[in-house]
DNA sequence: ATCATTTATTTACGCGCGTTAAAAAAATAT
DNA sequence: ATATTTTTTTAACGCGCGTAAATAAATGAT
């Protein structure tokens, strides 16, 4: 490869004696021009190292190739996980993600809405803060860019919803808990930043309601997204007093079942669903770390590549419609019950 | 606010009667303006919402806002969490974030990169592949976009580096479990995937000779980055057939570690540095779930903030500076050492 | 009121590319 | 060789903005 850098197309098209115009047709699709221009640009291509230069491109095409993500907190590991599937199928299908962390803040998740309609994606998944959305924002965003909702529904905003459907978490846990020994608390913070709390417990509530079941919630304080660090000290701080209504905890969130684990180790207190354990404990999401905490963690399943899955098939067919959806559909996806060994 | 969506700055700077370079300025620099004026402008922005096309700008800036983040692996906690601070960091000196994972694999880290060039960022911190990393087209890119690399040295590429001293994890680690007990056989992968795993393995061979220890190294087999579960399925071979060689593991990192407790707890193996303890385990990373992990790891702990607060502060030095530093300077943080239950 | 200074406007061009319409050239068919 | 079809070229404009130079207007000092 010849050291010549090559600052734009025209430059790149006059070295090989091509017009510009079929350089760009070549770069939208190869297969657009002749076999026989095509073997001289690509040849070109081996010897000069240029690229299109992809935000120029994205300026000036109606249908770009560049899809935007965007999920609440990412260094929270299940929305890594997730951002993570999500944007290799992308990179699959042929678009270039984009990948943004609202880090919690709805201030934040705003700046990062209106930097997207900058680039003008072709589409965008969002998994928004939920409560603390700016909802009108993401409304006016919503009619400027064809975007899915996932992971965390607002009524009526975006063009599609594609998640996990909590009723189905806690109807699993709480049946199998109940069934299986006594009846599950639901353990959880007063306040929670995470977006699916509150259904969850609406959920437990419920469901304890139908069973003819007295429901139990122990409330712990705490704002932010440290959870595992909130469900230690809420939980030491239910264990000593003594104040837990059941033997028998369902945490909301996975994070905080990690803190609870780690608070029971620390008070020696036995956990698990055998003969002799004082506790069982479980809990929702299957994080990628709820397979390694001791004892390994029963927990309800994402299903997260039938969302990815689902999501992005639901996005590709909003962009082929041109942006718009003939109904504003809702996927939720049931949970799976893991069983392992807290409960 | 009227809705009326104006969709560039002609467009605005007409609507307030108000030339479109005086607006142009005003973005630059509020300040650069007459009072009156950036009133003007401001009342404005209030009543109709426009903000600049941020790729259209950076498209023309020569010194743009935007700053690149790449890391190897975005779902690995490790990475997840420095790169939510350096962000963070960003933000609140008023640039633009755009982060990027290269999901471990070269391909991916050269596209992003390519992608990088179109985007005019003021900088770049990059946290490379290491070995697997394609050296000549780094190389390639830092001539042209200045860059600093951090967590992953690549000699001589890069105006700076800014990382962890592996030496000091693996000193203090060692020298702490050989003072406190049996001396530590050293347990990683065999053909490790994050780049830090080789320096790791030689400062410990290094340092038992310097003590005149007996190194053992016990290598598990696995590819990928799925630490925790090859830590794991190493360990239950290596302790099933008890072929550890000692009582002490020091692990390469902290995901490995987690997935070595697992598998402790699994066969019922009691860890810890109390009496009466089958093993104890120590790691390096200070990972955000080490202190949840049971027992908690002992573990030594990089200075991520001052990575952070260094990789940013040397990248605005060098984006002063034009683009080159005097020198190519290496700053390196010593660990801390954290000692919990495991060891 | 006059002159000097600061700030704003006009005009025009550039960034790197998409896109279109008309004209020219090349490939294919007859 | 001629007519037909396909492909490429030329030329020109647009995207949304930065920027520079020349000119005009507003401000401040005297």
């Amino acid at each position: 490869m010849r050291y010549k850098k090559i600052k734009n197309m025209a430059e790149f098209a006059a070295l090989i004696g091509i017009s510009r115009p079929t350089v760009s047709k070549y770069f939208n699709d190869p297969d657009s021009v002749r076999p026989s221009t095509r073997d001289r640009i690509e040849a070109a291509l081996q010897e000069y190292d240029y690229r299109p230069n992809i935000y120029a491109i994205n300026q000036n095409r109606r249908l770009t190739k560049t899809i935007g993500i965007v999920v609440p907190y990412l260094a929270d590991p299940f929305f890594a996980e997730i951002a993570r599937m999500l944007e290799r199928r992308c990179i699959a299908a042929g678009y270039t993600p984009s990948l943004f962390s609202s880090h919690g803040e709805q201030e934040l998740e705003n700046n990062i809405l209106d930097n997207l309609r900058s680039l003008k994606p072709a589409g965008v998944l969002l998994a928004p803060l939920g409560r603390t959305s700016d909802r009108k924002h993401i409304e006016a965003f919503c009619r400027d860019v064809p975007t899915i909702l996932f992971d965390s529904n607002i009524e009526g905003v975006g063009a599609a919803f594609v998640g996990s459907d909590n009723f189905s978490f806690v109807l699993q846990t709480v049946e199998y808990l109940s069934r299986t020994g006594n009846v599950p608390c639901f353990f959880e913070m007063k306040d929670p930043a995470n977006p699916n709390a509150n259904k969850r417990r609406l959920a437990y509530l419920d469901i304890m309601q139908r069973l003819n079941l007295p429901p139990h919630i122990v409330n712990i304080a705490g704002t932010g997204w440290s959870f595992e660090e909130i469900g230690r000290q809420g939980a030491l701080e239910v264990l000593r007093e003594d104040a837990l209504p059941t033997n028998t905890v369902l945490c909301s969130n996975d994070r905080l079942a990690i803190g609870f684990l780690s608070a029971c180790h620390e008070l020696g207190i036995s956990v698990g669903r055998e003969e002799g354990c004082a506790i069982r404990v479980a809990s929702h999401d299957d994080h990628p770390y709820a397979r390694y905490t001791c004892p390994s963690l029963t927990t309800a399943a994402h299903d997260y590549e039938s969302v990815a899955d689902c999501a992005l098939a639901t996005l590709f067919n909003l962009i082929e419609a041109g942006g718009n959806l003939a109904k504003r559909e809702e996927t939720v996806f049931a949970a799976r019950l893991v069983m392992r060994d807290s409960a």
